[in-house]
DNA sequence: TCACACAACTTGTATTTACAAGTTATAAAT
DNA sequence: ATTTATAACTTGTAAATACAAGTTGTGTGA
């Protein structure tokens, strides 16, 4: 963690500060000059950071004006979940990891297909439940394969998403993918694990997710209650 | 055009470059220095124009290696049918007009949001059943403001899609949009028109399209049955 | 033949410097 | 009081330079 590159460290040190409203949505954040100034690096390092945060649609700049704070809505990987009212923050989300990381054999069915390479890498399975309000809504099963991320299966995965793990430790970006929708009657696991009374039916996600790392997919099977709320999704 | 700055020159010309295939996929990118020789610019604008590359996911950059073409990354998602084993083609979808386009006072109820232009302007009101190897699987409604779209009520639509329509004949085009999505156990209307089983659940979908002609949105309304095939989108 | 070291590439990070261009507040001129 | 010009900010573009770090092929040594 010490030897990320400055530029990196200021990225991460504005994210959060943005993230946890230290800097108000709409406000400025300080010039790149101040920045130079505080943190003692150089102009083009200060955009670079910035840079980034603006490929995160994190600030807005304006030429002339400044960078504007921008919170965008969280989301879970792409879809996100829309409660009654409102988006659901993340205050109410909870995360249960059934399924620590581990390294598996790819399954023998497997609803993707795979490249030569991510194959022969094996692959890290896990699966978590997520909670809105108590209740358990998301159970998602996920398949990645086996290369590059040391340390990765011993990492704590409590009140973490998988993808801020893999953003912020691997450098692992979305780029894009591809889905698949299905409405269902579940299985008698899937309405144990998301409390379901008879007969109500769940939302079913096949999601192929593409990095910007060489085959490095991540693949998703999702179940989703959507009883009271809804998979929501901008595009 | 003559006044783009010199890295977005780069940018694009690498950019239409590997669109026509003149690079081909998984080939490298000339290195920075050669681009550098060949364009007459330092690396820094160079790098400039491969960075922007990269946030389109036309090239991975690797480090001691060079810049690897990716194919162009699948369209925005508007979604589309998938079947069992692939896509389905076109052949296989016929669309059958329930309700033809007429203009009415927007629904009490609205799911959406509208913006007091579209109020004042009124709807267009449509209804389309669509069926994949003759049984009905698609069922949307669709509202849209009545603005600047003349005789639109009175054209066919056999056999043609509203988008088409709508792009070929007054210019409309998705820029995005978002859309919300359920797994629902449909009541004896959409039970009927789609066929369905006793509890067999539908997919739910309501979206909001939004155009490049102002104060313009398309909101549908979709019920899919997806026993035998599946929503399928990229993004 | 094989293993290892090294040279010659590649991209990554960072500094320093300069000027262009858009925004805004202030001060001068009308 | 209103308009206009200017100064002092802001971000945008671009050069020249340096070294770090990863990859790959080549050649020398055993």
């Amino acid at each position: 963690m010490d030897n990320m590159p400055q530029y990196r460290k200021l990225y991460e040190l504005l994210r959060k500060n943005i993230l946890n409203g230290i800097y108000e949505e709409g406000s400025l954040l300080p010039s790149e000059n101040e920045l130079c100034a505080v943190h003692g690096m150089t102009r083009p390092t200060v955009r670079h950071a910035l840079d980034s945060l603006v490929k995160d649609g994190l600030i807005i700049k304006k030429q002339g004006k400044g960078s504007i704070v921008r919170k965008p809505p969280q989301n879970i990987g792409i879809l996100s979940i829309a409660g009654t009212a409102s988006a659901i923050g993340v205050r109410y989300l909870r995360t249960e990891i059934l399924q620590k990381p581990e390294i598996r054999p790819w399954p023998e069915e497997f609803p993707f297909e795979l490249s030569e390479p991510e194959k022969e890498a094996g692959c890290i399975y896990m699966e978590r439940l997520r909670f809105v309000d108590g209740q358990p809504v998301f159970y998602d099963i996920n398949h990645l394969p086996n290369l590059n991320l040391p340390r990765l299966t011993s990492r704590s995965f409590e009140n973490k998403s998988l993808f801020e793990m893999l953003r912020k430790h691997y450098q692992v970006e979305i780029l894009g993918g591809e889905q698949k929708l299905k409405a269902i009657i579940p299985d008698r696991k899937i309405k144990r694990l998301l409390n379901l009374r008879n007969r109500t039916p769940v939302l079913y996600i096949e999601r192929k997710l593409i990095t910007n790392k060489e085959a490095f997919n991540i693949y998703s099977t999702i179940y989703f209650n959507s009883e009271k709320h809804s998979i929501y999704g901008s595009f």
